[in-house]
Parts: C-alpha cells; sequence; structure tokens
DNA sequence: CTACAATCCTTGCGATGTCAACTATCTTAG
DNA sequence: CTAAGATAGTTGACATCGCAAGGATTGTAG
C-alpha cells in the first residue's frame, strides 16, 4: 500500500498467465496431445525457411534452454512430426526439421488453437486495445542478452 | 498468413512472461532462496487474517494444485517459514501459519523483490498505463473453465 | 600444425508441478 | 443412525524444465 510501484497489474500478469496457460494447455493436449511448448516449437519450424532451424536459433525464439528443447524434439521425432537433418557446412548444428505429418500436425492444431486464443484472450479486448496491449507488453524484457530479439515475426 | 493481428498480443505475453519471471525467479533464488511461487504463498500467509490459511485457499489463491501446495509448504516448513495448525471445528483442515522466522523472511524478502519487480515490469510504464495494463489483465479468467464445464448441469 | 577458446548439442540430476487415487472427515438425506 | 456424497489433504507416478558438466566440432592465434 505504501510502495509507490502498484503489484496489481504484476500480480494480476501471473495470475492471468497461470489461468490461460492452464486452460489452453488443457484444450490443445485433449485435441491434439501437444503441449504449449510443442506447438510453440512447431510454428516456430512452420515459418522457418526450409520449415528447419537450429536447436539453438529455437531455444532462443522460444525462451527454452538448450536442453529443455534437447528433450522437446525427442518427443516431437518420436510422434514423426520433427527429423534431424545434418549440417553439412558445420558437423556440430543438427536441424530440427519439419516433416510432412509435422506440417499437417501444426496446420490441424492451429484451427483449434488459434480459436481459444481468441475466445481466452483476444476476446477480451477491442481491435484498439488489443494494440495498445501488444505495444506495453514489447517493451518488457525478452532476454538477458537481447539475442532472442530478432523475433520480428509472429 | 496470420489470421488475426491480435496473435502478436499473445505471443508477446508468453515471450514476456517467460522472461521476466525466469530473471525475477533467478534474482529471489539467489538472494533468499525462495521460489517465486514461495514468496507469493508467504505474502498470501502475511496479508490473511491471523497470518494463516487453509491449504485449499491458498491453492485457490495463487492458482497452484492442492497437491502442489502440500509439497510447496513441505518446503517452507522444512525451513522453518510456515507451521502446522489443527483446526479444531474441522479436522480435514491443516493451517498453514506463518511463524515468527517466516514473518521476518517475508518482509527481508519483499524488500529487494518489489524493487526487482518494478526494475524488470513496473517501471515500463506510466501510472495510468499501469492502471490501464492491471484493469485489460483483470479481464482474463482467473478461474478453472473446465472443471466447471466438465460439472455439467451444476 | 598446435593449442586454446567458443559454439552446438546432449545427458545426469534435481526441482517443480500436475493428475489420479487414496484416506479421513464432515454433511446431508432417508 | 446410516449410507451416500462432498470436501480437505496427502501420496505415487509421471512430465517438464533448468543448471552444470561434458563431448564433439569449429574458429583463431601463435
Amino acid at each position: 500500500m505504501l510502495s509507490r510501484p502498484d503489484l496489481a497489474a504484476w500480480i494480476r500478469f501471473l495470475r492471468a498467465h497461470a489461468a490461460v496457460t492452464r486452460e489452453l494447455s488443457a484444450r490443445l493436449e485433449g485435441q491434439h496431445g501437444l503441449t504449449l511448448s510443442d506447438y510453440d516449437v512447431l510454428v516456430q519450424l512452420y515459418y522457418a525457411p526450409g520449415q528447419r532451424l537450429r536447436r539453438i536459433d529455437i531455444a532462443r525464439l522460444v525462451l527454452l534452454s538448450p536442453s529443455g528443447i534437447t528433450r522437446l524434439l525427442d518427443g516431437l521425432e518420436r510422434a514423426g512430426w520433427v527429423e534431424k537433418v545434418r549440417c553439412e557446412s558445420d558437423n556440430r548444428v543438427v536441424y530440427a526439421a519439419l516433416t510432412p505429418a509435422g506440417i499437417q500436425k501444426c496446420e490441424d492444431a492451429r484451427e483449434t488453437h488459434v480459436a481459444d486464443i481468441e475466445e481466452l484472450f483476444g476476446s477480451r479486448f477491442s481491435d484498439e486495445e488489443r494494440n495498445t496491449l501488444s505495444e506495453m507488453l514489447g517493451r518488457l524484457p525478452l532476454a538477458e542478452t537481447s539475442e532472442a530479439c530478432k523475433a520480428g515475426d509472429a
């Protein structure tokens, strides 16, 4: 109360994230057997040139640790949606590439997931408010090293 | 090909949460040995009447599952910041009550944590923007939608 | 060419958190 | 009173994710 900074916004940010992601995650899991992170990674691959990315770049794009990406991709590979592709010019890197099944999966999941996001999140705001919100959230720090800030896409 | 422009807001919401909570969590852990959730629960107890709460109420307040609360409180009890208190009128409930050490811990942690939140989150916005943001985030669903739907007719 | 540093990726381990199942207690209907 | 059901809490099995450490490869300096 006495403190100048208003914590209410931060608390609501935390609670809203917990509630919305929990519900979105449950629906995505139930309808497509995907985690939010799984879907996130599939979409990044979908829009990537050649529909493939280096593991390290995926990690920076979706803000997960490299080890988290390794394990997440293990699952996507086991499901047949992603495959490893050797890099000819640098043997350290192992591309993650979408398979045809992965492309299909991504499009299928998007069908319902985008609608769910709209229902639980987007529909709460007018068009102008969406822009305002997006702009404000864009001011928050994305990563310590600002390396992941090449995320100009959406 | 992005069907609606407001996906950008959602993506930024996700990324901002990941980045800010990761940094806040690292600082809180390093300076006080607390998780964000630990701190969250300590604060709820701090402001609760009698500085104690039923486990189930804590779970609803901080949006964690009952089992998650059990395990989180195990840790806080082991550290001596919280203790179990039997409820006289209902033997099912086990209050979680702040100890003097817990009160001290909460106040100590708040000192730096509130400043960290201000630095990483609050300082990005003007006073008016904070109110706007807080109001908008308050429109997002907080309750468990799927539970209510699953209950069906009730 | 050799040595050393940086980069990409994986693995061991631990922490956190969920769900399903269970016990124990309270409440309510008959 | 008793049976059925709701509620509070815990536990076991499991999934996710981060950090630290290590291996492999590449880049760089002498």
